[in-house]
DNA sequence: TTAATATATGAACAATTGCTCAAATGAGGA
DNA sequence: TCCTCATTTGAGCAATTGTTCATATATTAA
């Protein structure tokens, strides 16, 4: 990180917490993460499927969407590793695929209720 | 939530669902807090903070933009009690407001490290 | 008062996003 | 084989978003 000296306030601390500060790489990461989960249609498909596994379109049906806007949705969560899914004959089942999404959904729901 | 009986392919899948969704308001409120971190500016003004608090252009260095950018997401911030700020003469120093959001980044700082 | 500094604000713009629509797959049944 | 159904895909579009720039406000010092 570059830091221009003459314009900062206090450098001492800007130094310290530029420290601290994730790598660009862990930040993006974690900003994809939140970026996912922050849209109402994904949420929900994600609410949805904490509950048990889904078909495309019953997915549709829950979150008051078409099945095409679900599946855009859909691609865009299984490409980041978030769902998973199973073909039984015509019908694609999506279900959860990380653990750790689970957990900072329940967070989200602690602070809801705050 | 209104269920078109003919389209839906497992009625009784779907209702079990619908009924374990959070309310509207909760959702919402749950996507505000993702998106509000779904951004690499502010996410980053809040690791920042995470530290200690600072003085508006010092998360300007710290973030790399201007100060007016940064002014712009404090703001944002702000009116969603994310953050909270104190003025000390002509400098306004910011900090986290929320203990929910830091437990929240920290989970998703697990989920980083996987 | 005036000047300097820190922050805030509003308008404008480009970039991104999420949905729709039409068409394409892909699997099972007639 | 042909038809139907579940899902996917790509293009197009309107809406939203994040930044920039110029200007405004507020506090302090001269």
């Amino acid at each position: 990180m570059d830091i221009c000296a003459e314009k900062c306030i206090n450098k001492k601390k800007v130094l310290q917490t530029a420290k601290t500060i994730p790598s660009m790489e862990a930040t993006q990461k974690m900003v994809d993460i939140f970026k996912a989960l922050g849209d109402p249609t994904r949420l929900k498909i994600v609410l949805a499927l904490l509950n048990q596994e889904h078909c495309v379109c019953d997915i549709a049906v829950i979150c008051n969407q078409t099945d095409s806007a679900i599946s855009h949705q859909l691609r865009l969560l299984r490409t980041m590793k978030i769902l998973k899914n199973r073909r039984e004959g015509k019908i694609i089942y999506y279900s959860i695929d990380d653990e750790h999404v689970i957990s900072l959904i329940n967070r989200s729901l602690d602070h809801v209720r705050h």
